[in-house]
DNA sequence: GCGCTTGTTAAAGT
DNA sequence: AACTTTAACAAGCG
C-alpha cells in the first residue's frame, strides 16, 4: 500500500538503481496510466537522463536533465522493479523505461489506478492539486490551522492530502491509535494536547516506518498494525480477538469516512 | 465467484 | 457558495 514511507523507500531505490543513464527505449502497455499523450512523453524522455527526485506525500517526482519533471503516483498498489533481461520483467510492468547500460525500470501496475506523466513545475503542481505539506515537514502550527478548521471527523480529514500529505488508510489509524484519539472525534473540537500529541505521532510512525523500509511486521510491538489481518478480509475474521498492545482490550474494526477502520476503545477517548 | 481492498476524485448531499 | 460525505473507478486476490 504505497502511503508516504513506500514512496520513499521507492524514490531511494530509483535514486540507487536508475540515475545518470540514457533513456533508450520507453514501453506503455496502457495509455490510460498516463497524465500525458504518449508522443509527448516519449519525446521528451528518450536521450535523457534522470538526475534526480523530489517526493511529496505519496508523490514522486523525477528530474530530468531537460526543463520538465517526471510525475509518478503509485495509486493502491504501484511500485518500481529494477531489472535487466526480458525474462526478468516483472508481473504488470505496463511502463517500462529502457537505460543505455542494458537495465530497465518498471513502474509495475497491478490495478490501474497509477498515473504517470510530465510537469511543468512541481510547485505549481502540487498548488493545482491541493496537495498540503509533506507528513515529514509539516509544523505543529501548520497541522493545527486545519484541524480546527474542519468540521468533519478527524481520520478522513488527516486521510486529505489538503490537510497533510502522504498518510492513508493504515497510518491515519496507527496514529491516532498513537496519539489516543478515536478516529470518529470531530476535527474542530480537538484540544491542544490532542492536536500536539496527533503531530508527533505522524512523526513516529513515518519514521519508524521509513526506517523499517515499510515492511509491517518490522514495527515495534507497541504498533496497533499488528492487529491488521493483511491476508484475509476483516469481516472474515471479525469475530476473532485481536489484543490492544497498550490495554490487551479488543481492538474494534468499523468503517469511518468509508473506509476499514482499526481502533481501541478503551485508549481512544471520542 | 462474490466481496473486499487500496487512493483519488467526481458527484451528491447539506 | 462552501464545505462534507459518498460512491465509483480497476482488477487481483482470498
Amino acid at each position: 500500500m504505497p502511503e508516504l514511507p513506500e514512496v520513499e523507500t521507492y524514490r531511494r531505490y530509483l535514486e540507487e538503481t536508475s540515475l545518470h543513464q540514457t533513456l533508450t527505449h520507453l514501453y506503455v502497455e496502457d495509455t490510460k496510466l498516463l497524465t500525458t499523450d504518449e508522443m509527448t512523453l516519449r519525446q521528451a524522455l528518450i536521450g535523457k537522463q534522470f538526475t534526480g527526485t523530489r517526493r511529496v506525500g505519496k508523490n514522486l517526482f523525477v528530474l530530468l536533465d531537460a526543463p520538465y519533471v517526471l510525475h509518478m503516483h503509485f495509486g493502491m498498489t504501484g511500485s518500481l522493479e529494477y531489472f535487466r533481461d526480458e525474462e526478468d520483467t516483472p508481473r504488470f510492468a505496463r511502463i517500462v523505461f529502457s537505460f543505455a547500460n542494458g537495465f530497465r525500470l518498471a513502474f509495475v501496475c497491478p490495478r490501474k489506478f497509477e498515473r504517470i506523466g510530465l510537469v511543468e513545475d512541481i510547485e505549481q503542481h502540487l498548488l493545482k492539486k491541493k496537495i498540503a505539506r509533506d507528513g515529514l515537514e509539516i509544523t505543529e502550527h501548520e497541522l493545527a490551522l486545519t484541524l480546527k478548521r474542519r468540521n468533519a471527523l478527524i481520520k478522513p480529514v488527516l486521510m486529505d492530502q489538503a490537510t497533510v500529505a502522504g498518510l492513508g488508510n493504515w497510518i491515519v489509524d496507527e496514529v491516532l491509535f498513537q496519539a489516543g484519539v478515536h478516529p470518529e472525534k470531530i476535527s474542530s473540537q480537538l484540544s491542544d494536547t490532542e492536536i500536539s500529541r496527533i503531530h508527533a505521532a505522524i512523526q513516529l510512525v513515518l519514521r519508524t516506518a521509513i526506517a523499517e523500509e515499510a515492511i509491517y511486521r518490522r514495527f515495534p510491538r507497541s504498533f496497533l498494525i499488528h492487529a491488521r489481518e493483511w491476508d484475509v478480509s476483516p469481516y472474515e475474521n471479525a469475530d476473532q480477538h485481536r489484543d490492544c498492545p497498550r490495554c490487551q482490550g479488543t481492538i474494534q474494526i468499523s468503517t469511518v469516512g468509508g473506509r476499514t477502520t482499526y481502533f481501541c476503545e478503551t485508549c481512544q477517548s471520542v
